[in-house]
DNA sequence: TGGTGTGAAATGTTTCACAGCC
DNA sequence: GGCTGTGAAACATTTCACACCA
């Protein structure tokens, strides 16, 4: 649950607004002006009645007996995730994963702007990409407060982010982006996403185990006549 | 909840067992050969009673007053979530994500082996990575097919991943890990799960909002004394 | 004594179903 | 007539608190 104002939204609804934003998008994108709940979740991959729940937490955006306007529906989430104000971004870690991320083309598009790269390696350091040179994570705090950064991808090797996060957290920056397999212990108040490549493969794993025990199982209840 | 066997447990639940999994090896590292909920709860991030809970619906694992054995749990787990039969996995899509995550080190080490690379770009078509060549998308069937691959990773453009996907899926693949930001439309029995680094940022981006006008409100309700 | 395993309570989320409005 | 907005019900998850046992 995250209040904002005077409302207060779950945790998962704002998990999914980026999901209708982009369906508004692709919507307004093929100059689609108005959209109904039903359209919009089936584009989402959510149920319609969910979308509506969700967007109650918000307010009330559409007309009844006519659907929502793709234009202001899709400016409304937008602001309601902040995206009108610019995040500045760095990226700590510019491996092949930090530097992927690097060159993900997005960011500006959705309110967002990379302004620096950082690393430990001295191979890496002084190289450039997206337009930015990767300057050495021992000038972190420098960097972090010259820019403004408001928020931070970490892609380090797994034994130093919890360190390098704690130097970022000093910073003020309080929401980060991880990709390191660890559990980051850090104050309540900093807000912490991870992405975990290895774990989601496993996580599909499980349901393939699942999957094989399931048809083992029922291959055994109903033998297939030979 | 997924059925597995007899038992059914928590979506929420497996989801978390790769933590679980990653601190019992990180333990396992550092040469501990006993651990405890609580002390295995601080390194995944959880709370101890959830971690409890959550090892109680695959089964009993610890002894009272005493602990859990890291080697035996941490070997549970790995078969629980069926990383002792190998997971031959192909990557399509080889743009800058596609690449690093071709060339993430750590699949062989957790019972996956990437078999295939797979890409529509003729610049891209023939180049090595990994080990791999990559090999054209019109290709796709036949190389899924002579590879055995039972899992595929989607990094391809959101425009593509759709089509590409129901190829996929064509083929008998029945998990599959998406990068590309859309929501797939596929059969339910197949296992998607999608990694939307904007729409992680989004969030962030949400929890940012919140607090400003959280700190706006307080700073409104009990004015600093001038 | 100390830490697991687990019912039961509290909390959070999704789905249902329909009143209300255009 | 059709679609939104929303209480209320159903469901899922987390947390609590304590029985149980090495």
């Amino acid at each position: 649950m995250i209040e904002i104002g005077e409302v207060t939204v779950p945790t998962a609804t704002v998990a999914r607004l980026p999901f209708y934003l982009r369906a508004l998008r692709d919507l307004a994108g093929e100059g689609v002006e108005v959209t109904s709940s039903s359209d919009l979740a089936e584009r989402s991959g959510v149920g319609s009645a969910q979308l509506r729940k969700d967007l109650s937490y918000l307010g009330s955006f559409g007309t009844r007996g006519v659907g929502y306007d793709v234009e202001s529906l899709s400016s409304y989430i937008s602001s309601a995730l902040g995206l009108g104000s610019e995040h500045r971004l760095a990226i700590v870690g510019v491996g092949n994963l930090g530097h992927a991320l690097a060159n993900y083309s997005g960011y500006s598009a959705r309110g967002f702007s990379l302004v620096a790269l950082l690393d430990a390696d001295p191979v890496v350091v002084g190289q450039e990409a997206a337009g930015l040179e990767v300057e050495h994570v021992d000038a972190l705090e420098r960097v972090l407060a010259e820019r403004q950064v408001s928020m931070v991808i970490l892609a380090t090797p797994g034994g130093v982010a919890q360190q390098v996060a704690e130097r970022v957290v000093a910073c003020g920056v309080r929401e980060i982006l991880c990709f390191s397999p660890v559990a980051l212990q850090l104050p309540d108040d900093v807000v912490v996403r991870s992405v975990d490549v290895a774990g989601e493969l496993q996580i599909l794993a499980f349901h393939a185990a699942a999957r094989a025990a399931q048809s083992a199982q029922s291959a055994q209840a109903v033998p297939p006549a030979v």
